[in-house]
Parts: structure tokens; C-alpha cells; sequence
DNA sequence: CTAGGGTTAG
């Protein structure tokens, strides 16, 4: 039979061929079509080529189990069919690499189809040159091929090379279509690029994409990216046939925008018509609700999820582990974070950063060690929460570690981790190790500078900090409301009034809009110099309303001034404004102290009473060999507590003989000082310093740590005890740092 | 011959 002499014939010369070449897989396509111009093939002969096949595949690093399926119908024998499977099975580069020799070996490279498809394969396993290379091989690309190299780019967030293609593409005269607009408007809002998103919608309206649901949710999408959410909702309104995806994009672009309470209406909006939400969208929603704080309505979703069925989906279990995180509930969150099986940097983030944001710093930092030690990648955000957790903690020897690490891992040279490790420096009492960072920080922007400047603030450098803004402006960086509040509060902090003065004054000239912050410092400012008067009509002529910031800073000005009437009009205002604050009533009654006014501090003390709110105990933390110490007083429970006791029995003496007094008003009145900071504070500032003396060699500086603000009598005694022991003593209080050294302390006896 | 929307952080 004829038929059968082609099959033998065929069959031999493709034995031949296997032979022949080291034969591997990807010349398979080739050896078929050899075979061709053969259209119609018997069964048996499909027979004997789908054991080659089968012997093929099973020596190959491919497994094709979807091919062999494809085998057994007679599609299998045609290249290109092959050529498809073997494009969607690589895994690698050098499959692709293989495959395109053969395609241009048995003469396929005509296709159109098949290049598109190497294209895709290429940028999906991250080969964007490659798929660049394969793109400019071609003359006269047609729009397929065009589309894939515009989505490659955009896939990669190369945003900037996908416009040069859309625009080499327009030049070329090949006329888009909708999965062109799709992914230059991806593009445009990843840049972002508003304005070009404008010239596209234009392009769009063109060629007639006005109702393509395609082209309009990128639209919807492009706006919201954009912070033009009014004009997403326009684009939406407009949309006849909305589907899950146009419902998502708006609902996100809402909940992105600082509007989740139009986020929610509009799901809800969603639910009553019949549309289902899909497990993104239900992200979108959860991520709503974590803005809200909703925990009840939150919980709801959490319902949904269940009922229908998707609460295993991994990326709905990042969601709510992040919700819970957010608004507090660690616990709540570790169970779903726990519930994951596959590792995910943006699960472990969400987990790391929601304990950071909580006070849960330890716990951040540990799982950021779990993390180190189980190999799972980290990326600049987990590098960022984790810094921001030791910053919370405030352990040098800890901040020390971190550096080391992101010093050696890939992040040395990243902007944003740079700024965060500034700052944890700064925050863990050494302003010099932030100092080096900043230093080695390439590319310094405006947040890197005005960390700097914060950090020099806190530590009550300001000549420092003003410098370095002026280094910052030769530099041709613009300085920010952020800043400024860092200038400003180190003008404050150093008593550099008429510097913060002018300061506050030339923001305008940046056009830069004061807030309560910087209120608040002017207020500050004032106040230290004595100016109380003036800081009132200051806060009179203040064009915004004065929030809790700015009476706060009155009333502290007024607590060291000893300005009664001014005091109780500021706190008057606080208790309205703040009820439930505990520092407010604490100032107050200090304020009463200073005055000796002892019925007006119990006075206080009743009006907490009828609050329901109790006092903050102060506590000191103490940093020994990288492990912190708690201490407050008549805590008896430290296994060294009895050389401590006798370090400091051995400590009020030669502070007695070095002639310091505590404040007499403290001491007078023991039953009605009750409520002052000096009870609060309960000299556990002390207990840590005896044990900082005999847990470390002469010389050591200490660095403590304190929950409160430094209180009066503290204050007084650290300065002598920093002299009588020869030791620099580092407090970090509640507001900002204080350098005892030789007896005196670098806040200038100013806080 | 391609999917498109979302989640961390600031």
C-alpha cells in the first residue's frame, strides 16, 4: 500500500535523523517536519511516532504530560503543535535558547505564532533581553508580536522601555489593539504617568476602544494609580458592561486613595447587583476594612471568605493575617499566619510589620531571626519593618546586628533601608553610628537628609542639624514639612530660639504649609525662652485650629514657668480635646506641685478618678551585653538584687555629700503628691543606673531607656551621678535623648 | 497567540 511504503519511509528516515544528531527533544519538531508534506497518517503510524515520542520525553528534563496527551490525537504530528508544547514546558533559558535554533533550522521562524509565544515564555521566566533579541530579529512585526515585547517590559515594571515600544510601534504604523492599550496604560500607571495616560485615552477613544471592558479598567485602574480617583469613578459610571475586574479596580482604587468608606458602599453596591466577588476582590475589600479599623465588619468578610470556600486561598489569608495585624490583633493574626504552609515575604512582612506597629518589637524581631535561619528570602520591606522593630526596642548591640546584616545582604546600597537604619540609630541612642550610615547612603533624597536632621534633633545637636540642612540645600535638595519639624525640634531641643524662629519663617519661601507639628515647636520655642505670652498669641493668630500638639507644648512651658492661669486654660482645652490622655492630667498636677498648690493636685487625681484612668508605673530599661533589663521600684525580684540595693545605698550617699538636694516639694507632701511624675517615675531610673555601675567595666557608657519623660529629681541626680562616677550615661525618655556627661546633660535642663 | 484587578510599606 502506498500509504503504508510512506509510513516505513518516513518512520527509517526519522530513525535515521535520531541517530544522526545527539538527538534531544528540541529537535523533535524538526525531525517531523521532515516528515511532512504527510497530512493524512494512519493510526499505526501515530502509533509508532507516539513511542518515540514517549521515549523522547521520558530521557528529557521536560515533562510533558499534557503533550503525550495531545500525542494520542493527530494534532501530536504537526512541528508546530510540538513547538508549542515544548515553548510552554521550558523552564529555562536555555530551553528557549534550544528551541529557537531548532525553529529556525526547520524554517518556522515565520511563524508569527510561535515567536510571540518564545516572547512570553522569555519575559515570564524574567529573560526580558532575550525576548528583546528575539523581537528585533523581525522586520515587520505584526501586533501580536509588538504586544508581547510592550507587555514584557511592562511585566517587569520597565515601564519606561514598554512607552519607547508603544511609540517605536505607532512609528511602525502597526495599529494597536486592546491588549496594546491594556498594557500601556500599565505602564503609564506604574510610572506614574498621568499625562501620557491622557495622550492614550485619546489614542483609545481613536480607535474606538470606548466600550472595551479590557481597555476601560486599565482606565479605571491608570486614575486611581494616578490619585485621580474622580475621574476613575467617571470611567467606571460610564462602563455598560462591568465585570469582577472593573468592580476590583474601583473598589481598590478607592480603598488606595484614603477613601475606604467609599470603598465599602461601592462593594456593597457591588453585592446587590449580581455580580460575585472573586478572592481579589475580597483582598481589596479586607484591605478597606484594614484602613477602617472595622474590626466587627472586618470579621464579616472573614465570613464570606468562608462560605465560599476560599479561605485557604494563600493570598486571602495575607490579607486578613494583615487586617488583624494592623488593628492589633497579633494574636488573631499569628493564627492565620500561622495557617499558611508556603513561605511569603508579604506574609511574613505583614506579620513582622503588625507586630512592629503594635509595641510587639521583640516579637517582630524575632520572627525576622525565624526567617533569617529558615532561608526564607527576605525583600527591602521585611528589611525596613524589622529595622523599625529594633528601633522600637531601642538596643544598641541589636541595632549593631541589624547593620551588619543589611551590610551584607543585598539592601547595603537601598535608599529606603538606609533611611530606616539612620533612623534606628538615632532612636537607639547613637546619633554618630546614624551619622556613618548617612555617610555611606548614595544618592541622599530629601528623606534621607531630614532623618539625619531628626536624629541630630533628638539628640539635641542643633547646631549640627542646622548645618546639615545647610550642606542639605548646597546639595540642591529641597527640604519638606518633615524636615523642618526635624529643625525645628532641634532648636528646641538645644534652646536655639531665635534660629528655630527664622526657620519657622523661611518654610513659606519653600512654599511649604506649616502643620500642628511645627505649631507645636513654635510653641515650644517661645515658651523655653519665657515668652508665654507670646506663644498665646501666636496660638491666637494660628490659621488652623490648635490641636493637642500645640496646648501641650503650652502647658509644658507653662509647667516650668510656674504660669498658673495660662496652665489650666491650656489643659482645659487638652482634657477636651485628648479626655482620655494620662499625660495631660500628670502636667497638670505637676503644675499644681510647682506652685505647692496641694488640693488642686488632688484635685487632679479625682478628676483621673472619675475618667477610669490610671497612671503609666515608669520603668527603666538597661542595656547589659545586649540584653535589656527591666527595673522600677520595690521590684526586689533581680537575682542581683541585693548588690544593687548596696550600689545604690553607696550612690545617695556621695549624691547627699556632692551636695545634691531632692526637690523640696516633693518630699513635703507625701500624701498629696500621689499623682506627680516623681511617684510615677519612682527613681527606677537609679535602680538601672547601680546596676549598669556594677555589671560594667569603669568607662562603660549606660544606656537606659525609659517609658516616661525624665522627671525633675531624676534629671538633677543623673548629671551629678555622671561625675561622681566618671561614666557618660545615655537616657532615652519618652520624648527624645539626654547625654549626661561631667555633670551636665545636653538638654540644657530643657525638656 | 497574550488577561485584566489585589495583598506588605510609607
Amino acid at each position: 500500500m502506498v500509504e503504508n511504503t510512506h509510513m516505513t519511509l518516513n518512520l527509517s528516515l526519522a530513525r535515521k535523523l535520531f541517530n544522526a544528531s545527539s538527538f534531544n527533544l528540541f529537535s523533535l519538531p524538526a525531525i517531523v517536519r521532515q516528515l511532512d508534506p504527510i497530512k493524512a497518517i494512519s493510526s499505526e503510524f501515530r502509533a509508532s511516532l507516539y513511542t518515540f515520542f514517549n521515549h523522547c520525553y521520558s530521557s528529557s528534563p521536560l515533562h510533558q504530560d499534557s503533550y503525550l496527551e495531545k500525542a494520542k490525537s493527530h494534532h501530536a504530528v504537526d512541528p508546530d503543535a510540538i513547538f508549542e508544547s515544548l515553548i510552554d514546558n521550558s523552564t529555562h533559558k536555555s530551553h528557549l535558547n534550544q528551541i529557537h535554533s531548532q525553529l529556525l533550522v526547520s524554517g518556522s521562524l515565520d511563524s508569527l505564532i510561535l515567536t510571540t509565544k518564545l516572547i512570553n515564555k522569555s519575559s515570564n521566566l524574567g529573560e526580558i533581553r532575550y525576548a528583546r533579541n528575539l523581537f528585533d530579529e523581525f522586520c515587520n512585526p505584526d501586533v501580536f508580536l509588538w504586544d508581547a515585547i510592550i507587555r514584557s517590559y511592562s511585566r517587569r515594571d520597565m515601564f519606561g522601555d514598554a512607552l519607547e515600544m508603544y511609540t517605536n510601534m505607532q512609528m511602525a504604523g502597526v495599529s494597536p489593539d486592546s491588549f496594546t492599550f491594556m498594557h500601556v496604560l500599565k505602564a503609564c500607571s506604574g510610572l506614574p504617568a498621568l499625562e501620557m495616560g491622557w495622550q492614550v485615552h485619546a489614542q483609545i477613544f481613536r480607535h474606538g476602544f470606548q466600550s472595551d471592558v479590557l481597555v476601560q479598567n486599565a482606565l479605571v485602574a491608570l486614575y486611581a494609580k494616578c490619585g485621580q480617583i474622580g475621574l476613575s469613578r467617571v470611567v467606571f459610571d460610564d462602563l455598560c458592561d462591568r465585570n469582577v475586574v472593573s468592580w476590583t479596580s474601583i473598589i481598590s482604587g478607592y480603598a488606595q486613595n484614603g477613601e475606604p468608606m467609599e470603598a465599602l458602599r461601592i462593594f456593597s453596591q457591588m453585592r446587590h447587583s449580581s455580580m460575585r466577588p472573586d478572592w481579589i476582590a475580597l483582598v481589596s475589600v479586607l484591605r478597606a476594612y484594614t484602613d477602617v479599623e472595622d474590626l466587627q465588619q472586618g470579621k464579616s468578610v472573614q465570613g464570606c471568605v468562608i462560605k465560599m470556600g476560599l479561605e485557604y486561598e494563600p493570598d486571602l489569608l495575607i490579607s486578613l493575617t494583615s487586617m488583624y495585624a494592623k488593628c492589633g490583633q497579633v494574636t488573631l493574626a499569628r493564627s492565620f499566619f500561622d495557617q499558611m504552609e508556603i513561605p511569603s515575604v508579604i506574609l511574613w512582612n505583614a506579620m513582622i510589620s503588625g507586630y512592629a506597629k503594635n509595641g510587639f518589637a521583640e516579637e517582630a524581631v524575632d520572627l525576622f531571626r525565624e526567617m533569617i535561619s529558615k532561608k526564607i528570602r527576605i525583600d527591602s520591606i521585611t528589611a525596613r519593618s524589622a529595622i523599625l522593630a529594633c528601633s522600637q526596642v531601642g538596643s544598641l548591640e541589636l541595632a549593631r546586628w541589624m547593620d551588619d546584616y543589611i551590610m551584607r545582604s543585598e539592601y547595603s546600597d537601598d535608599v529606603l533601608v538606609n533611611t530606616a537604619l539612620i533612623d534606628m540609630y538615632a532612636k537607639c541612642g547613637s546619633v554618630d553610628l546614624a551619622r556613618i550610615v548617612f555617610d555611606r547612603t548614595l544618592d541622599k533624597d530629601v528623606v534621607v537628609w531630614s532623618s539625619m536632621i531628626v536624629g541630630y534633633g533628638l539628640h539635641g545637636r542643633g547646631r549640627e542639624a542646622i548645618d546639615l540642612y545647610y550642606a542639605m540645600k548646597q546639595d540642591g535638595v529641597c527640604p519638606n514639612d518633615v524636615t523642618f519639624v526635624g529643625l525645628l525640634t532641634a532648636c528646641n531641643h538645644s534652646g536655639l530660639v531665635e534660629e528655630g524662629w527664622e526657620l519657622f519663617h523661611s518654610m513659606r519661601y519653600f512654599g511649604i504649609e506649616p502643620r500642628h507639628q511645627h505649631y507645636a515647636c513654635v510653641v515650644d520655642l517661645l515658651g523655653r525662652a519665657g515668652r508665654l505670652d507670646e506663644a498665646y498669641d501666636f496660638i491666637t493668630n494660628m490659621p488652623i485650629e490648635p490641636g493637642v500638639s500645640v496646648w501641650g507644648a503650652l502647658l509644658s512651658a507653662c509647667k516650668i514657668y510656674r504660669h498658673l492661669t495660662l496652665g489650666e486654660f491650656a489643659a482645659k482645652y487638652l482634657f477636651t480635646l485628648d479626655p482620655y490622655e494620662t499625660g495631660h492630667y500628670v502636667q497638670l498636677s505637676n503644675l499644681y506641685a510647682s506652685a505647692r498648690l496641694w488640693n488642686h493636685v488632688g484635685k487632679v487625681r479625682v478628676l483621673m478618678k472619675e475618667k477610669g484612668l490610671t497612671k503609666d508605673y515608669g520603668y527603666s530599661l538597661i542595656e547589659i551585653n545586649g540584653k535589656l533589663q527591666a527595673f522600677r521600684v520595690g521590684d526586689k525580684s533581680h537575682p542581683r538584687y541585693k548588690e544593687i540595693s548596696e550600689e545604690l545605698e553607696k550612690l545617695e550617699k556621695r549624691l547627699k555629700e556632692g551636695g545634691f538636694v531632692p526637690h523640696a516639694e516633693s518630699v513635703l507632701h507625701d500624701l498629696n503628691y500621689e499623682e506627680t511624675e516623681e511617684t510615677l517615675c519612682n527613681h527606677s531610673e537609679r535602680l538601672a543606673i547601680a546596676y549598669g555601675l556594677i555589671s560594667t567595666p569603669p568607662g562603660t557608657t549606660l544606656r537606659i531607656t525609659k517609658n516616661l519623660r525624665a522627671c525633675v529629681n531624676c534629671h538633677a541626680a543623673t548629671k551629678l551621678i555622671s561625675k561622681l562616677v566618671n561614666r557618660e550615661i545615655v537616657v532615652r525618655d519618652a520624648k527624645r535623648f539626654h547625654h549626661f556627661k561631667d555633670g551636665f546633660c545636653s538638654c540644657g535642663d530643657y525638656w
